[in-house]
DNA sequence: CTCGCCGGTCGAACCGGTTCGATGAACGTA
DNA sequence: TACGTTCATCGAACCGGTTCGACCGGCGAG
């Protein structure tokens, strides 16, 4: 089932039914209306390849998934949803690559076989070699999070430092002195992920504006590590009396530790952070944490990307946000001290 | 950059490229050297929109993402990275459809269009409309999870039944005697979600089989209505002291219910089920549940369908796996009995 | 020496759309 | 009445691959 086959029975050539379809050239009513019933009858759709082939056009996003053997997070799987949700609105398709090595392979897939019209580009780096890529050979793309020189690219972001800021600060109002940083993992920070490392400097700047000693440890993504950091973090500094988690995957397991060491939460201990809302509100008590946007971030990377396809030469657009912290359970005026 | 310009500067003609490329035909290896010298020094890849429509392959999945509004769970996350990884091991690329109203909008896109050689369904309701189209269609497909009648279609899932019976089984050894059940919830049921339906069944068929009495319940996939569908288990029979759980997305909500009437996990009340690893060991005790064995799921659904598309006519194939419980501390004794 | 076969290569058709330039009919205007 | 427009439509070229049949030269067998 073809154009040619739909023109034949409408009795009109290819380039009529093609124009009728696309509404690029007028047709007439009475001509538009007995294709529109040969395609009707017929259950026609045109073949993605072939136009994409002759138009430049594959109607199709990509998005670089995250590399194998990371550990998904919710966070993640909401980008991707609303990712997917919001190109389909457009009529676009979500297509996914997977990220071996460096991430380029998959890219060479995507865009040196141009089975993409542009790419979303998540679990960015610092210094992202998919970023250099893609910007070398002038392809559009946008990313969720941003590289360490984000001013010639287009992204969506979390404002980590200034999030991990609001977070400390409202500690330092509860009166804790003492807090610690539970960041992503060594592998993660090692590779320049820049949520881990904006985490810090927001963390460290904070804790010296608000006059706050503060401990930074790196953490595995899973519950054991992050039973495994509470006893780091007590040996650090055994005063600790809060922490701010960047590191969603691990919540769990910090809770589990704060109690295996006597802590109560949030009586002798104070938990918030950085998490999607579905794990904050998963723990007892409740994560007050600053909620990840994760839909409307997805939402946001389409719009972003769509624009840069219609005006290519537009200047670079972002939208950097700063969810606020959702005041729950889990954080409460710092136990008396023992000094 | 086309395969034109690699012949004309390889001296040779474009179909000699194809062949080259594809190895179809035996070409000397003096002129493949010089070919594919060419090859290198341009970096050219074929572009994949002209491979799809003069070969009729397009070396891609259709994956139909589960519908809008949905809460995702880590469950699905690992079915798509896994899907993502295995047809990447296959050369092969995974594109994601949104499901609008009953899916099959989205399905019309990847099967009419042929953006797709075949398609991976999750989420399956017993009695699914998207199983039908593409059964009539004769477009090749795989389920993760299973129609009503599945004997004429190709798919993996769990042993939904079997794993809810052996959790009761486990539950019953331990001497407990009135136990729950917490479902899916009612708009995914009442959809004919088949795991919510199989679940029931089996728990029902195991409580007669163990001699327990069952009460049944429906829960919201988040953490609050997992809280609240505590207090509904205590009403209908107050002297539940165990559950069975296949919503993970409410797990964190159970335990928090457990603790707010008062029992302890595990000495005063067990709890059992069905979730992710991840899941399963976030909580506080660890969850004793089978654990969805996620990503071995998704590497089997692409198996299925790759092997679909190379010998159509083979008689269908199915994987139904039924993981051991995993005995971690969240199920005990039961309390001694009032009575 | 000649014939037949086979490995290697070429040219052309084809996949199914899009798009440009041309064409013809209808219509308003000078 | 002749002419310039506009509208609707057509034919052909094109996008960039794959694949089939044909062709050519070299070699082994008869």
């Amino acid at each position: 089932m073809n154009i040619g086959e739909i023109a034949r029975r409408a009795g009109v050539s290819r380039s009529t039914v093609s124009y009728a379809l696309s509404g690029k050239r007028s047709i007439s009513p009475a001509t538009r209306a007995r294709i529109q019933a040969v395609i009707d009858e017929l259950d026609y759709q045109p073949s993605a390849a072939a136009r994409a082939l002759s138009s430049g056009q594959t109607q199709t996003l990509g998005l670089v998934f995250p590399p194998a053997g990371s550990h998904y997070t919710d966070m993640q799987l909401d980008f991707i949803g609303s990712l997917v949700e919001a190109a389909a609105g457009f009529g676009y398709d979500v297509l996914l690559a997977a990220a071996v090595g460096d991430g380029r392979q998959g890219l060479r897939r995507l865009v040196a076989e141009r089975r993409v019209d542009g790419a979303v580009l998540m679990e960015i780096r610092l210094d992202d070699a998919r970023v250099d890529y893609l910007a070398a050979a002038g392809f559009p793309f946008v990313t969720i999070g941003r590289v360490g020189e984000p001013e010639h690219t287009r992204w969506v972001d979390l404002d980590y430092t200034a999030l991990v800021r609001s977070c400390v600060s409202h500690l330092a109002q509860l009166g804790h002195r003492r807090v610690a940083l539970v960041n992503r993992s060594e592998r993660l920070f090692r590779a320049g992920y820049e949520s881990a490392h904006r985490s810090l400097t927001g963390f460290e700047r904070a804790c010296a504006e608000y006059g706050v000693v503060g401990t930074t440890h790196l953490c595995g993504d899973d519950a054991a590590a992050g039973e495994d950091v509470i006893g780091r973090i007590l040996v650090a500094d055994p005063a600790t009396t809060a922490l701010v988690t960047v590191n969603e995957a691990a919540l769990g397991g910090l809770y589990r530790g704060l109690a295996a060491h006597g802590r109560r939460i949030p009586q002798d201990f104070s938990v918030t952070g950085i998490a999607a809302g579905r794990w904050a509100a998963a723990v007892t008590p409740q994560l007050t944490a600053a909620d990840v946007p994760a839909v409307e971030m997805g939402r946001v990377a389409v719009e972003l990307l769509l624009e840069l396809l219609a005006t290519p030469d537009a200047p670079p657009r972002h939208v950097l946000l700063t969810p606020p912290v959702s005041l729950r359970a889990s954080a409460g005026p710092a136990p008396a001290s023992d000094d």
